[in-house]
DNA sequence: TATATGTGCAATCAATCGATTGCACAATGA
DNA sequence: TCATTGTGCAATCGATTGATTGCACATATA
């Protein structure tokens, strides 16, 4: 099974619930009443994200309350870094790759 | 058909497309002789990245050559941006970030 | 012209996904 | 104790996904 942050997150519904959590730890309960699906499709995407370390818990008596652990969404910042340098226009510090990928561009024009 | 950016990098054969096409644009037939999948598999992923505007066309005469569209990939970035700021401990502006995180919520509802 | 090459599209198939229903079990409270 | 509440887990189902094969068609090349 593949648990990985790029395909916890290309859910909406997920999106959504690691935004709701972000602001209040909550329980499954609480995040369902906040959709419009069962209880227990909510309990399979939070167990998703706490499969892939987005999520965490916080078991207060027979409540569990998660919380959301952001760090994890740096693997996925990460990856995107280098092409924000490519779309913000910061050419002066780009790596090999980008240098390439430009004079590539430029050459293979007409 | 859902054929949004984060679905699109879901994948990780797509984002090994996306990072290949990056350094150099290339053609189908370049791009699947770096993988061990078929050409075919290739273009349907290509397909699925054209049409949620991650890459381009660049037509030349039977080829075509595909390009990188990095800008599409800020809708992933912005979404994760109000995450960085809580995982890199800047909270000076929790106000901003809650906004934010209810106006995705408003609008992600369906 | 005829042949080879680069590419896209349709049909197909096994695997996975997102959701539901039903049940089990521990914690709470009468 | 016994009923209620909060939660997790298993079975199931329809839809989607990722891959393959086969074919069509335009472009290049002999």
């Amino acid at each position: 099974m593949r648990r990985d942050v790029f395909q916890a997150i290309a859910d909406p519904t997920r999106r959504d619930i690691i935004g709701l959590i972000a602001k209040k730890p909550m329980t499954p309960n609480g995040v369902a009443e906040s959709f419009g699906v069962s209880r227990q499709a909510i309990s399979k995407h939070i167990q998703i994200l706490l499969e892939c370390g987005l999520l965490g818990i916080n078991p207060q008596g027979r409540e569990r309350y998660y919380t959301v652990q952001p760090k994890k969404l740096a693997e996925v910042a990460d990856w995107i870094d280098p092409f924000r340098k490519m779309w913000e226009g910061r050419f002066e510090k780009l790596d090999d790759i980008i240098n390439t990928l430009k004079n590539e561009q430029n050459g293979s024009e007409k």
